[in-house]
DNA sequence: CGAGTGTGCGCC
DNA sequence: AGGGCGCACACTCG
């Protein structure tokens, strides 16, 4: 069973026959379908679907019509499509929001205004003909659906909210930075290490903040650094690296994590993130809001499960490098990762020396880098694994020459830009000097680097979709009929990393779960190659417990 | 004074 | 000559 619904919510079709009719309490409406499973088809999960979350409602299954678009707009397995073939028009717009009253006046006086919501109906039918019509229709259907499952989760998770003991940050923040001060005030001990940096540059009044001012001190006391970046100072040994180092690391936390985070992104014992779904153009999540993507390992300790209930953290170990062996079915390096550590794997089929070379070469391997130990191990991973690096390596000549390249389920990286294609002709055309060629060269090569890792980055991201959608469907059936915050469910999602949040009696089933839907997501992409995708898994308090 | 840009750093 | 992000801050510009 299908129900489109139009811009208002009221229902417009039922695509198995029943007929067109038109709700005014889409809660109760959705809550009387929900026994018989359909999907629910929309043009903004995340506009529909957190009011029904409010109301009670939860949805199984949706059809996002937006992030479909956008997927089959580029897609080189439908690029015959109708779809792909029409001009660029209202669904390849974020939807539009309602306008603040303040706004309307202004607005008042338009005789005609334009059509803002464009038809649902004709959209769907315009999509299923471009699933129909595709060269791989079972991949492309399925990253749609996953896609789809994501933005439904990414609003569970807000909704649900990870939990965060307030006392527990507070309690950090005071061990490493000392008591909150008053608004505007440095803490005494981020004060007192600031003291070491202004002695050992001999600069009473340093604003270390300010990075051209911090620069101009650094060379003044003879350290020959061409920025402020830790990475450079590192190298260097002069008194003022490590407390310099150890100011920046707080300052950070202090700017990105502090007391103000955490009354601006802390509600009722809860942090709610605002993911968006399909935010990458390489199909990872972004997220708007609250940081919850780069949440430090620091404050981690501030997550921590109710009273009787537990935290499951689970991590995709070697997840990208898993996923190139898988996608260029390279048979010797699926056997490396067969057993456990993958990187340990390829030291004992006698690829590489040390597990550390066969990290970092396989990172220069998938981001393209070709400097120090990485460019000196590639040759060797090349010889041992000539699939898995042929296909980035195939990938990279793509780019380079301005093509696009695709995931595994058919997600499509951009073109480059028009400025782009217009520098790479010239470089070959009767004006080009050795500037503008060696320009053209690199960027290029950029170019090139970006599309090896879309391959990778981007199969990993529906990997992870294709795990998470399969973890909330076995939670759901834990959860046997009760609302899904009253039982297991997902509270945090990173990209290779999920946290549940469970009653502690549930936990143990939750740990199968999540390997279950591990190996679920594995087959999915890849089958019939039989590919390992092992976890790390702990069932903690505190994630700061976890790893 | 606010908007836009650059730097630096957190996460994967 | 290392892929993808978001955010806070300093700084510049109008």
């Amino acid at each position: 069973m299908i129900i489109l619904l139009d811009h208002r919510g009221g229902l417009t079709a039922s695509i198995d026959g029943g007929p067109a009719t038109t709700v005014d309490n889409l809660a109760a409406f959705v809550a009387l379908h929900e026994r018989s499973h359909p999907r629910w088809v929309w043009d903004d999960t995340s506009w529909w679907y957190p009011p029904l979350l409010e109301a009670g409602v939860r949805v199984e299954r949706c059809w996002d019509l937006r992030l479909c678009h956008a997927i089959l707009r580029s897609s080189l397995l439908t690029t015959d499509s109708t779809l792909a073939r029409a001009p660029r028009g209202a669904w390849d717009e974020p939807r539009p929001r309602p306008r603040a009253a303040a706004d309307d006046a202004l607005f008042a006086l338009d005789e005609e205004p334009r059509e803002e919501h464009p038809d649902p109906v004709a959209e769907y039918a315009a999509q299923r003909a471009a699933v129909e019509g595709s060269a791989q229709p079972a991949r492309i259907e399925l990253l749609l659906a996953v896609e789809s499952a994501g933005a439904l989760i990414a609003a569970e998770l807000r909704h649900a909210g990870l939990p965060w003991d307030r006392d527990a940050h507070d309690a950090i923040l005071t061990e490493l930075l000392g008591p909150r001060p008053r608004a505007g005030e440095r803490p005494e001990k981020l004060a007192a290490v600031l003291e070491r940096v202004s002695a050992a540059l001999d600069m009473p009044d340093l604003n270390p903040d300010s990075p051209v001012e911090l620069l101009r001190s650094l060379r003044l006391a003879g350290l020959n650094v061409n920025s402020t970046g830790k990475w450079e100072l590192r190298e260097h040994d002069h008194p003022v690296v490590e407390p310099l180092l150890e100011y920046k690391s707080l300052a950070r936390l202090l700017s990105a994590n502090g007391w103000a985070w955490l009354d601006a992104w802390v509600v009722d014992g809860r942090f709610r993130p605002d993911y968006v779904p399909g935010g990458v153009v390489t199909g990872r999540w972004a997220t708007s809001g609250g940081g919850a993507l780069q949440l430090p390992r620091q404050i981690r300790g501030a997550v921590v499960a109710d009273p009787g209930w537990s935290l499951v953290v689970a991590d995709a170990s070697q997840l990208e490098p898993r996923i190139l062996a898988a996608l260029a079915g390279d048979a010797a390096m699926i056997a490396a990762g067969a057993q456990g550590d993958l990187y340990a794997g390829m030291v004992a089929s006698g690829a590489v020396d040390t597990r550390e070379h066969a990290k970092v070469g396989m990172l220069g391997a998938m981001y393209g880098g070709t400097t120090g130990a990485s460019g000196q191990v590639l040759p060797r991973l090349a010889r041992a694994f000539p699939q898995a690096i042929g296909l980035v390596e195939e990938a990279a000549r793509a780019g380079e020459r301005g093509e696009r390249v695709m995931t595994r389920l058919g997600r499509t990286s951009p073109l480059p830009s028009q400025a782009w294609a217009t520098a790479q002709s010239d470089a070959g055309g009767e004006l080009a000097t050795a500037a503008s060629t060696a320009q053209a060269r690199s960027r290029a090569r950029a170019w090139g680097r970006f599309t090896r890792n879309f391959v990778v980055q981007g199969t990993a991201a529906e990997w992870a979709l294709c795990w998470m959608a399969g973890i909330r469907r076995g939670l759901a059936e834990l959860a046997a009929g009760a609302w899904f915050t009253e039982s297991a469910h997902l509270v945090f999602f990173l990209h290779d990393e999920v946290v549940v949040h469970a009653p502690s009696g549930q936990a143990d089933r939750v740990v199968e779960i999540v390997h279950e839907a591990a190996a679920d997501a594995g087959r999915l992409l890849f089958s019939p190659r039989e590919v390992a995708f092992p976890l790390t898994v702990a069932v903690v308090r505190s994630y700061g417990e976890a790893k």
